[in-house]
DNA sequence: ATAAGTTATGTGAACGTTCACGGGAGGAGC
DNA sequence: GCTCCTCCCGTGAACGTTCACATAACTTAT
């Protein structure tokens, strides 16, 4: 292919090879009503002039725009970074384009987002929520506008959901915990307003109440503030600081676990004799702490993937708003690596 | 604003104000040439039909699409994310918007994404480079088309580049390795075929020079496999199982790493005390990690604003390709952190 | 040889905007 | 009362495609 000289159209490849533009669309769509000289003509045209076709034209003619819109709320963080990934990896090889916008857990940005993106008409819209009241989604969108929400649930009946299974693997967490000899168990969770926080929190304490264990308030951290590890580290002083102290911690995400991991550090607390850990999200540094962080895995990737295949089925009008849960992995670094089935 | 009921047109808006769809045009973007009765009747109009404008109609018409394109190598990767996370953040905030592809550092799928961004009509494109022959760029894109490559070089008039000061930022890691007293230091770093690999083992280089110290062979790992923890695991098992060991390690980013700490594991050494470790790159862990890892950490939000800054400056003709340098910032998690100002 | 069918190509309109005009109403100046 | 200007507003065209037809040139069947 020569190389490209600003702006050609099809008009002017038409011209080139003493066709009208109708035959240069017949021949670049592949389509059948055309001779094969014709076409090697044209082809030869297109590529002598570099001709590439503007898919922002045709869009708007042909009405699909093969473009869908993906919202999150923190790209800097890993979870985030992984569906994000999950999500372009799916669309682009179902020939859609991913439109990225960041709302920075701030439910007006996120919500200029949703408008951007739809005058922009994307055909879809998948959203990692931020915390706060959606209900603009029923004025701002198209009652038929498909959304899949990724992580968190959005009450409207034209979105769809892929969430985590939150209730049984926290409950697992805890089983492990309990597995290794704990009674004295206690959690830094995220603010009880995030549908995944409470529903790990249920988890936590269907696990305790299963095993007779009792669940005592002085050793639960959460609140808004928790969801940042500097939050979370004062929760972790505070639980860890008490005059009776457990002997573990779940944690509901990795930034929290960062935050526990520090007041650890200055509690002078070792991990593995005095207190053992387990956290949600697989972060690469896991494995990598001494001793090992057991953690439980979230299928990331999946769950981009997952939400992409979902919304593009609902744009094609051959899928619905479904609600999908997703097993997360308990992973020990010990033994083999333990499915959640549940 | 009411319901959006499917698509409705400036037409439809004009019929419902008995104007024209000019006026709607006017009232909409603001402009002057209109009687503040007829604006209020016209926005009461798009408000009571919920109508949109279709921004992909305007940008077929007016010729700028106010979208660029970033096509970063693996999403996943934190310094990708952080990246991607700061271009996104300064387009927005200039009223762009960023399509997103991810290349997986493979040649092939890079240039499919160059194409079809193009044809989308992106108006500049931001890429971290995959590894590889990218004279492609000279052929499939305008010769004046707006290109800012990050992290690595782009050989080509119309490319600026985002670098960070890998020559000095390795120095400065050889020096605090060097004030800890260390003599025998040695490197894993991934393929000489990356500019980055190679001016960071040029720093390495010049520092060992600097302070007379030996560069010895079998203290370096390098080549293509390197890249990954598996292959940067193989690489530190060969140096640090020689005869005579480093007594120190300098590694050239995260993942690397990532496979120089699991091999120190298997071999039962300890950091701080046979052996002392730097790498690049700041990952969430390095501060958790016992004791914790020394960091040349990358401006990597501000790395992706730089780029999107010049890349909006060449698309709207103020601005050149230029290659900006940013510095790296020694973490040592010790003292003060230190600027690498070289 | 004529009607009908097939193949290959061209024409007009449309997608939803914005740009470049054109033009009427009303007031000011002579 | 006429011109000229300003203020509003409307019309036609254009952006680069694709869709729905129309049409020309050949085949094939009758």
């Amino acid at each position: 292919m020569a190389r490209t000289s600003g702006k050609v159209t099809m008009k002017e490849v038409a011209a080139e090879a003493g066709v009208s533009y109708q035959t240069v669309s017949r021949a670049i769509n592949g389509q059948e009503d055309i001779s094969p000289e014709t076409r090697d003509r044209v082809l030869k045209a297109v590529s002598d002039l570099g001709y590439r076709p503007n898919r922002m034209a045709g869009a708007l003619r042909g009405g699909n725009s093969k473009v869908i819109g993906l919202i999150v709320s923190d790209l800097a963080n890993s979870f985030h970074a992984e569906v994000a990934a999950g999500v372009e990896a799916e669309a682009n090889s179902r020939g859609y384009f991913v439109i990225l916008a960041n709302s920075s857990e701030d439910l007006l940005r996120e919500r200029q987002a949703v408008s951007n993106l739809f005058e922009r008409r994307v055909e879809g819209l998948i959203i990692a929520p931020a915390q706060g009241d959606h209900s603009y989604i029923e004025t701002d969108l198209p009652a038929d506008f498909p959304v899949v929400a990724i992580n968190r649930r959005l009450e409207y009946a034209h979105c769809g959901s892929v969430l985590l299974k939150n209730e049984e693997a926290a409950r697992e967490a805890v089983e492990y915990l309990i597995s290794l000899g704990h009674t004295k168990i206690g959690a830094v969770i995220a603010s009880p307003d995030l549908m995944t926080s409470r529903e790990r929190l249920t988890g936590f304490r269907n696990a305790m109440y299963n095993a007779d264990l009792e669940v005592r308030s002085e050793w639960l951290g959460t609140g808004r503030s928790t969801i940042h590890p500097d939050g979370a580290r004062a929760s972790a002083m505070r639980i860890l600081t008490a005059s009776d102290r457990p002997t573990a911690l779940m944690t509901s995400s990795s930034r929290i676990t960062e935050g526990v991991l520090i007041a650890l550090r200055e509690l002078g607390l070792k991990r593995g004799v005095d207190v053992d850990l387990i956290s949600f999200d697989r972060a690469p540094w896991s494995s990598l702490l001494e001793p090992p962080l057991p953690v439980i895995e979230q299928p990331t990737s999946h769950m981009g993937r997952a939400a992409t295949r979902m919304l593009i089925g609902m744009i094609e009008g051959i899928g619905l708003a479904e609600e999908i849960r997703l097993p997360g992995r308990l992973l020990t670094n010990r033994e083999e690596e333990i499915q959640i089935s549940a």
